[in-house]
DNA sequence: TTCCAGGTACCCC
DNA sequence: GGGGTACATGGA
């Protein structure tokens, strides 16, 4: 697999940052290379990303080879969330509620990236009452021991993450190695109800009614409000959800007063004041609170 | 050792 | 329908 990745480069890329977009807590899977370079797997597909933010370049080496240079580029760009105007979207934000400005400028180079329903609803599965790092310990045992192996990247093991049939076919126990606690039974829940349509509509819910998908999530085994609303904005381009977990009743705490436990006054205010970037404002106030500005 | 973690299910009223 | 609590595990 090394040596065989093919270049591509985005020019013009204003609003972006690597470290800022995998780091901030939306993703798991992708990792910091000593050479500043961020890898991670995309629909099967190994990337490495690099970003020059002098020139205002990505360039992304991949096993993603669709036949025409149009589609690659349609596909990152897509992926990355480069076609949103961020800048204005900034703007916005602070002009509505100026309180919001050092979130932002801490986490200036975020985008929201379009990631893959079904990881996207595994991974937030297993983040319920854990922390980050251990997250993502979990996440790669998962894919370690039940993704397809995909190839070798600087000496590491690369898996994809595996398939709805894969963990479906699973029982609890078998789900011992991946340390996720009371949460395997969730998982093996899930993942066959998931795969009652073998997928389907999770697949094509970016396109469905908001109020339809939250319910269909919110009804499989382990799948809260919190997790639902996750799923939502990170992988069903739903930039108008607002997730509120400790880290936000947090921070919505410290910035604007509200009562930790009013879940129901944070949403309001952020319709109000954010409102339909209430998802983006929300990534900004997470990363914020957490410290990963720098 | 103790506390806490990108919550949810389940019980009780 | 709102409020309290158990839940498995490991990082800090």
């Amino acid at each position: 697999m090394d040596g065989r990745l093919t270049r591509h480069v985005i020019e013009g890329v204003r609003d972006f940052n690597t470290g800022q977009t995998f780091e901030c807590g939306q993703c798991f899977r992708w990792r910091r290379g000593s050479d500043g370079g961020y890898t991670g797997i995309v629909r099967g597909c190994v990337a490495n990303i690099y970003y020059d933010n002098e020139e205002d370049i990505i360039t992304i080496w991949s096993d993603y080879m669709p036949h025409s240079e149009t589609l690659r580029d349609a596909f990152w760009r897509d992926y990355l969330d480069l076609n949103r105007d961020y800048a204005d979207i900034k703007r916005g934000l602070v002009a509505a509620d100026p309180v919001m400005y050092d979130a932002i400028d801490a986490g200036a180079g975020i985008r929201i990236l379009n990631q893959e329903p079904w990881e996207t609803l595994i991974s937030f599965l297993i983040s319920q009452n854990s922390n980050i790092p251990r997250i993502r310990g979990c996440i790669e045992a998962l894919c370690t021991a039940f993704g397809e192996r995909i190839g070798t990247f600087e000496g590491r093991e690369l898996h994809a993450f595996p398939t709805i049939q894969r963990l479906s076919s699973l029982k609890e126990e078998d789900l011992d190695i991946c340390g996720l606690g009371y949460r395997a039974k969730y998982l093996a829940e899930a993942a066959r109800q998931v795969n009652v349509d073998g997928g389907a509509f999770l697949a094509t819910a970016d396109k469905a009614e908001a109020g339809k998908v939250e319910d269909y999530l919110k009804s499989l085994s382990g799948v809260g409000p919190k997790v639902a609303h996750c799923v939502m904005l990170f992988a069903l381009r739903r930039t108008d959800i607002f997730p509120i977990d400790v880290w936000m009743a947090r921070v919505m705490s410290e910035l604007y007063g509200i009562e930790e436990s009013d879940h129901d006054a944070m949403r309001a205010y952020a319709q109000e004041h954010f409102s339909p970037w209430g998802g983006i404002a929300q990534q900004y106030l997470f990363n914020y609170i957490r410290g990963n500005g720098k």
